[in-house]
RNA sequence: GCAGCAGUAGCUCAGUUGGUUAGAGCACUAGUUUGUGGAACUAGGGGUCGGUGGUUCGAAUCCACCCUGCUGUACCA
């Protein structure tokens, strides 16, 4: 090694990244496993599109920056810029509009697929994320619509959790279109402003919104939003409308409709929900979890959705001139795992190998055939992967969580019959290795 | 991005009004019967006190700038 100081390569993780653990992973794997069940079931097809798309095909423009990363991650490449998806949506119009001729209409998707965002993290807000999606494009018939909110919910209910644990939050982009119409508001960065405002009830609550929509508010900190500089008039207009019990607009009566033929209760109409803003046309929904859950530090945070979805007619539109209204749900499946982690009657069984200790080099093929006879019966278990003392090897057994190790040394050697140990328990006793399998799952 | 707060061992933190070789618990390593884990005991390794510059006889401690993190806020297709 030289003298000079080398800086050292960080071990730090760039901001927004995670490594996950096992545990986490196999709660996911549960949750994947669920989601494609139903899937099935509802009859969606399974589709996997890159993860990187040309920045204008999912909708990053912006010639005249640099770079195009406001909020994704992109990069030059011969002269063409390309960006790792934001989510599943953008793609799958990508995606219909190149297969558009070919696929069958309407055309129901479904996938699974990391998406990352260039944007400051938040409290389980990472910068990249499992999503899962599906989607019906072709077709304005808001059964697809209700059938979406009725398969989340099937799948959330796979997945362990009982009806009044979660609830779908029903809205229509149509209901602000309309109040927009009745105040007579055109101005776009002011609509915009409002919507961003509304979106926002269920943090600030009604006070905290009006200020955003008149002059502006100075947050906790001392920092000041502009706000819509709406009249007080019209403030108020908003304020009762969106006040109102019950839905008055066409598409959610209709919605409503389907729902009961599907005798799906488990709904909510909230005109406070907004969601994304630019996309949606009609009809939105959202899922939310109705339990507490923690922080690290064992604080209940504010977890808000963990996802949702609605009607976006105009999105495949974008690409040329075929007519493809559609709807669609994603949910943030590491959310959901965070989430589901915390329920205390929620348990993954996660399977650890019986460890077959080594006293001697010389007798590995003993130790090997033992690993073969186990392996075969479908039991989990190595011969210890090192060179150690005993201490050290079931030092090892215990680190790892194994429920047992077998000792094969010289004594047992003698008499044909290894010691198996449980160490859950710590006791010990001569086995016939003809007995070894089934004493081993009395264990596990 | 804006604002507030913070940054001392792998982790959680202590470090008195600036004063010698910077500490604890947990974790780690090695031992306490060279064939036995989870407990206990003994010993040990590990820190340019976030970085750079400044004030001072002397800085983890005071000042400036930078970096990083947390929280709020904005944006979030």
């Amino acid at each position: 090694m030289t003298k000079e100081k080398k800086s050292k390569p960080s071990k730090e993780l760039p901001l927004g990244f995670v490594d996950r653990q096992e545990k986490e992973l196999l709660v996911r794997d549960f949750i994947i496993s669920n989601i494609k069940e139903v899937m099935i079931k509802y009859g969606f097809q399974y589709l996997e599109t890159p993860s990187f798309e040309y920045s204008d095909s999912i909708g990053k423009f912006l010639p005249d920056k640099d770079r195009p990363d406001e909020g994704v991650f992109s990069f030059k490449d011969e002269n063409k810029w390309l960006s790792l998806r934001y989510d599943l949506t953008a793609p799958l119009a990508r995606y219909v509009a190149k297969n558009f001729l070919e696929i069958p209409k309407p055309f129901k998707r479904y996938q699974l697929g990391t998406v990352w965002r260039n944007e400051k993290p938040g409290p389980g807000r990472f910068r990249e994320f499992l999503q899962f999606d599906a989607d019906f494009v072709g077709t304005k018939n808001l059964q697809a619509d209700a059938e979406l909110c009725v398969m989340i919910s099937e799948i959330l209910e796979k997945c362990g959790l009982r009806r009044l644990e979660y609830s779908i939050k029903i809205s229509s982009r149509k209901i602000t279109e309309e109040l927009f119409k009745k105040i007579n508001l055109n101005d776009d960065s002011q609509k915009l402003t409002t919507l961003r405002a509304l979106d926002k009830i269920d943090r600030l609550g009604w006070n905290g919104v009006k200020e955003l929509l008149g002059e502006g508010r100075r947050d906790k900190s001392g920092d000041f939003t502009k706000g819509a500089n709406l009249t007080s008039r019209n403030i108020e207009i908003i304020e009762d409308e969106f006040k109102k019990k019950k839905p008055e607009t066409q598409d959610l009566i209709d919605l409503i409709k389907i729902f009961k033929d599907y005798n799906f209760s488990n709904f909510e109409f909230d005109p406070t929900i907004i969601r994304g803003l630019e996309y949606y046309t009609g009809v939105i929904f959202e899922v939310d979890l109705k339990f507490d859950v923690k922080n690290n530090k064992g604080q209940v945070i504010q977890f808000g959705s963990i996802g949702g979805g609605g009607r976006y007619d105009n999105l495949v539109n974008n690409f040329g001139n075929y007519d493809a209204p559609a709807t669609g749900i994603s949910i943030g499946l590491d959310r959901l795992v965070f989430a589901l982690m915390q329920k205390k009657e929620f348990k993954v069984k996660q399977t650890k190998p019986v460890v077959i200790c080594v006293f001697d080099k010389n007798s590995m093929k003993k130790y090997i055939n033992l690993q073969t006879l186990l392996r075969k019966a479908g039991i989990s278990s190595e011969i210890y992967p090192g060179e150690n003392k005993l201490k050290k090897q079931m030092e090892y057994a215990n680190k790892i969580k194994s429920p047992a190790v077998i000792l094969f040394g010289d004594d047992e050697i003698k008499l044909g019959k290894p010691t198996l140990r449980n160490l859950f328990s710590g006791k010990e006793k001569p086995v016939e290795i003809k007995e070894l399998v089934n004493e081993i799952k009395k264990i596990i």
